[in-house]
Order: structure tokens, then C-alpha cells, then sequence
RNA sequence: GGGCGCGUAGCUCAACGGCAGAGCAGUGGCCUUUUAAGCCAUUGGUUCAGAGUUCGAAUCUCUGCGCGCUCACCA
């Protein structure tokens, strides 16, 4: 099908013949790019500037429903996109949605005539943004319908969106008829996922409020939100590998962060006694069902307290978040039933991978005798020999501990050697005052009584170097801005960091964080 | 990065060594209260890409690409 002599599209963008905008298009879309055509060469403007709406479609169907007992006619003006037609002849009916949901659409020749009709008919499609104006009724069937007087297109849709259709049950229930559903798709055009499967907008919705209900929370307890930098000349604060980037007039390697902890604890050490920072992190890792190369966290800080006072904190604000939310402490993750109302149980490291794994790690102050007994009790089991005597309780807690973490668990007291900005407790030099959420078997969030040592911390940086040394990609750099600040003088304080899309994830019962991100990470295509 | 699996029409999926199909969407027709509207007719394919085995490949083998699951990594 070749494009007439006053065709509009803009084949001339391709720089090419004929044959090539053939080969651009598929079948469908050059229907549609002649649909286009007959529509401009009957003087109708395929992308009007503007649009009128006086009703989104709940509050038509609503003002309706109120005044339907006593006559009264509800005249109004909706907007939005055509997901379903059914033309029978000298009357057809559509569905569009707004923003709000769907409502459908009345025509007859009655009102139209039968030009105006078969327009509709012949040259809309689902897709099509459209302006309908005419008054609320109810059809035989029951449903509150607009009987459309005038109607206007407001945007074109060249490429077909998946033409879902919604079943309903005898029961009730709805069932989704070729319905987008490869995720690959779904993530790669999440604009096409997110036009036909209207709970995926919900998600985001929701996830929102989750960001807001955190906000409030954080807000109403006098924490300062702040920005630290993204961009940074120096990376810290976590043991992850970064992305390198580069300044081109300063001629200077950047990093993208990996945490905002450094950089919110000087802001400790400047008076500022409550900051918070929700933002992005960036950590040039593998990419798993809970781990995106960019990803949403929550820290705060929090001077004159301690570990205790943030796991208080924490329980509070995550069963505020579900509150306001979800209207419940009790939420459904995969097949758990889980209660968030505080408080939460409260777990000792060392106690749970006792019980757990048989081993007490407090018998094994050296990795060497801890990987041996670990050999010994678990023979089948083959953890790292070259491991810290940290990682090595690493190891048991996520294979043995972790689990069996359904329900919120507070797990606290972490070996020092995993934890280099956390401070030690007092009278155990090898036992940090640290503590991770852990709901549902995964980990929600990781919290510390912070080290305000700058001696102490210079010789953490150290250590980790040491143990880094064989591998410059997780060397932990030493942050030299970050001593002389600690060296100012920094309040005892407890800080916390949360992922904000797992805490996505386990609100609203999404089982990969693919789901709960726009756009997530994906390979370039072709 | 390793292992396993998947990739067929715009969407959802069949065909599993022997003519590449269905439903929806699309196109033409009938139909003035339908709603997965219905009925009649009909269009649409580089079976992810490339190579190989075979008389014959969507199907078997290899390579590559992409995605999913899983393991590793990830305080």
C-alpha cells in the first residue's frame, strides 16, 4: 500500500524512498497511516492542540447514580483512550479510560447521523485518544453509559496497542483476554504495559504513596531532608563496586554513589541532628530479581541515639507506611501471612545461627576455626576458605538464619569485621551494635549504632584495605574528607538504610523488582 | 559470570521431522441497548539471527542475541 500523492506522514524523516517506509511499518500501523490520511483530507485534525473535559469517568458515573432516582439530566465531557469497540449497525459502543477508569461510550445515527457514525466506525481505533460529549444513562444491561452527542479525535494511535479484553465471571471475577504479558515487552515498553493494564499504574500509585507515607513519617519526627551528592569524586559507605564516569573540564574520574552514608554523617558533624535522603544508588553489581544496577534507598540519621532507639524507629515506620497504604498491619507476601504491627521480634545474631545451624560462632574467634567447624557440622556445605571470619557468619546466616525470617525479625549484634562504619559494643571488641530488618526471608534493612571514632574509623579503613587487597574492585577507598569531618567532632548517633523497592516489593506483593521500577535496567536491544 | 528454560502473526498461544494454525485485534459485509457482542467473508509470517544435519527443519545440532528462573556475586 503505497502512500497517495497528499499523504502527511513524515516519510521524510527516514531520508529514503518508498520502499524503505514500506519496510518501516508494519501492516497494521500503514492501515492506520492511511486512516490518518482520510481524516486529514476530510479536514479533521488528527492532534488538536487542546482538549475539554469537564468529568473524569467516576465522577460522571457517580453524579448520575445521584441524581438518577429524581431524573435529573447529567450532562458532561469525557476524555480518554478507546480500549474497546463494538460497532452493530445504526448504533455502536465503546469503552474509553481516563485516568480515573473506564466508562462506556453510546453512539447512534439518531444524534450522529450516519456520516458521522461510520467516521467513528470506519476511521477510530483502539488507542485513540478521543473527546465525547453528550449526557449520562443507563443501558438495558445496567451499565451507566454516555449517550455521545458530539465527539472529536484529540490524538491518533498509529501502532496498535494489544487489544486486551476483560471477561467477567459469573462469580465476579475478571479475566484478562490477550492481555500483555512477556515481560521482556512489559519492561521494554512499559508505556504500552502501562496503558493496557491498569494494575500496573496502580503499582506505581501505590508505590508513590509509599515514598510519601515515608516522607510524612520521617517529617513529622523533625528529620531535615537533604541532597547529597550523586556524583562524587570518591565512592563509600557500602562494599559494592561503582560506576566510574568522567568529568570532562575538571579532567577527573567520578563515581556514581554507592550510599549517601558519608556525606549524611558530615552533615552530622554541621549541627544538622535529623537528616534523612531518599534518592537513587548506583552499584555496578549482577542484576537479580531484587537487585537493579540503580535502585531507590531511604538512609537517615539520627544524633543522641543508638540501635535500640532506630529499631523502634523502624518498626513504627514501616507499619505507618503499610497503614496508610494498604489500611493494614497485615499484608500477604508469596504464601506468608504477615503482621507488621509493632513490636517486632527481636533476635540476637549469634543465638539464631546457634539455633539454626548448630554452631556458635563465639567459640570460633578466628575464620580458620570457624570454617573448620562449619566443614565438620555441615560437610556438604562449601564455603569460601579464603573467607573473613565475618563472611563465613555470613555464609550460616543467609544459609541457615535467613529463611526461616518470616515475620519481622529485628537480627542484631553483626561481627565487626563485616561492619566498618558501625561501632563496637562496649567491652566486646569483635561485636558491633548493628541490626538488619529482615521480613518475609529477605532482607529489608540494615541499621548501626554509627562509629564517631575518627581514630578508630582510620583504622577500620585500614583493615578493610587489608582485606580487600587482592581485589582493588571492592577495596574499600579511604575517605580522607570524611576523617577530617569526623575529627571536628561528631554526635553519637544511629543510622539506618532501607531499600525503598524492596519495601515496594513487600508491601504490595510483587515478587521481583522489576515489577515495582518503571524502567528497569535491560540489555540495549539488537 | 555458571546451570536450566523460553523466543512462532500486533497480543495470547497451538503445531514438536512431513502443506505454519487458532482466538482476539485488523479488513469487507449484516445488525438501533451491546459488553470477551454475534453472524458471514477475509488479510496478515525472514517461526529471534546465522550456520549445520536431513529428501524435507518452527521442530534436531552448533554459534550468537534477548528474556525468564536459578546459583554465584551483593555488609
Amino acid at each position: 500500500m503505497a502512500p497517495s500523492p497528499n499523504f502527511h506522514g513524515n516519510w521524510g524523516r527516514l531520508g529514503v524512498g518508498l520502499e524503505d517506509w514500506m519496510a518501516e511499518y508494519t501492516s497494521l500501523e500503514k492501515i492506520r497511516l492511511q486512516k490518518l490520511e482520510e481524516l486529514r483530507a476530510a479536514g479533521i485534525e488528527a492532534y488538536p492542540t487542546r482538549a475539554r473535559r469537564s468529568h473524569l469517568s467516576v465522577e460522571a458515573i457517580a453524579e448520575f447514580e445521584a441524581k438518577e432516582k429524581e431524573g435529573g439530566e447529567v450532562r458532561v465531557i469525557l476524555a480518554g483512550r478507546i480500549r474497546a469497540m463494538r460497532a452493530m449497525g445504526k448504533i455502536s459502543f465503546a469503552h474509553i479510560e481516563d485516568g480515573a477508569g473506564k466508562v462506556q461510550l453510546f453512539f447512534r445515527t439518531n444524534e450522529l447521523g450516519k456520516e458521522r457514525l461510520d467516521l467513528f466506525n470506519r476511521l477510530f481505533d483502539i488507542g485513540d485518544f478521543i473527546e465525547a460529549e453528550g449526557v449520562m444513562f443507563r443501558t438495558k444491561s445496567g451499565e451507566v453509559t454516555l449517550h455521545v452527542h458530539d465527539f472529536k479525535l484529540l490524538a491518533k494511535s498509529i501502532s496498535p496497542l494489544p487489544a486486551a479484553k476483560d471477561e467477567t465471571l459469573p462469580d465476579g471475577t475478571v479475566v484478562r483476554h490477550a492481555a500483555l504479558e512477556d515481560p521482556e515487552l512489559r519492561a521494554r515498553q512499559r508505556y504500552a504495559d502501562l496503558a493496557v493494564n491498569p494494575e500496573v499504574r496502580e503499582t506505581f500509585r501505590k508505590r508513590a504513596a509509599i515514598v510519601r507515607a515515608l516522607r510524612e513519617f520521617l517529617d513529622s519526627r523533625g528529620f531535615l531532608e537533604v541532597e547529597t551528592p550523586i556524583l562524587q569524586p570518591l565512592y563509600g559507605g557500602a562494599a559494592a563496586r561503582p560506576f566510574v564516569t568522567h568529568h570532562n573540564e575538571l579532567d577527573q574520574d567520578m563515581y556514581l554513589r554507592i550510599s549517601f552514608e558519608l556525606y549524611l554523617k558530615r552533615l552530622l558533624v554541621g549541627n544538622l541532628e535529623r537528616v534523612y535522603e531518599i534518592g537513587r544508588d548506583f552499584r555496578n553489581e549482577g542484576v537479580s530479581f531484587k537487585h537493579n544496577p540503580e535502585f531507590t534507598q531511604l538512609e537517615f540519621y539520627w544524633a543522641y541515639a543508638d540501635y535500640l532507639q532506630v529499631m523502634e524507629l523502624t518498626e513504627q515506620m514501616v507499619s505507618y507506611v503499610a497503614q496508610s497504604v494498604l489500611g493494614t498491619y497485615k499484608i500477604r507476601f508469596k504464601e506468608h501471612e504477615i503482621d507488621l504491627t509493632p513490636p517486632w521480634r527481636r533476635l540476637e545474631m549469634r543465638q539464631g545461627i546457634l539455633e539454626t545451624s548448630g554452631i556458635d560462632f563465639a567459640q570460633h574467634p578466628t575464620a580458620e576455626s570457624l570454617f573448620q567447624a562449619i566443614r565438620e557440622k555441615h560437610p556438604r556445605l562449601t564455603p569460601d576458605p579464603k573467607a573473613t571470619r565475618g563472611k563465613l557468619i555470613d555464609f550460616l546466616l543467609s544459609e541457615f538464619l535467613e529463611p526461616t525470617l518470616i515475620q519481622p525479625t529485628f537480627l542484631y549484634n553483626y561481627p565487626r569485621d563485616i561492619s566498618p562504619l558501625a561501632k563496637s559494643i562496649p567491652g566486646d571488641p569483635l561485636t558491633v551494635e548493628r541490626f538488619e530488618g529482615y521480613v518475609a526471608g529477605f532482607e529489608l534493612c540494615n541499621a548501626f549504632t554509627e562509629l564517631n571514632d575518627p581514630l578508630d574509623q582510620e583504622q577500620r579503613f585500614l583493615e578493610m584495605g587489608r582485606d580487600y587487597a587482592a581485589d582493588d574492585e571492592e577495596k574499600h577507598p579511604m575517605d580522607e574528607d570524611y576523617l577530617r569531618a569526623m575529627r571536628y567532632g561528631m554526635p553519637p548517633n544511629g543510622g539506618f538504610g532501607m531499600g525503598v523497592d524492596r519495601l515496594t516489593m513487600l508491601l504490595l506483593d510483587k515478587h521481583s523488582i522489576r515489577e515495582v521500577l518503571l524502567f528497569p535496567a535491560l540489555r540495549k536491544e539488537e
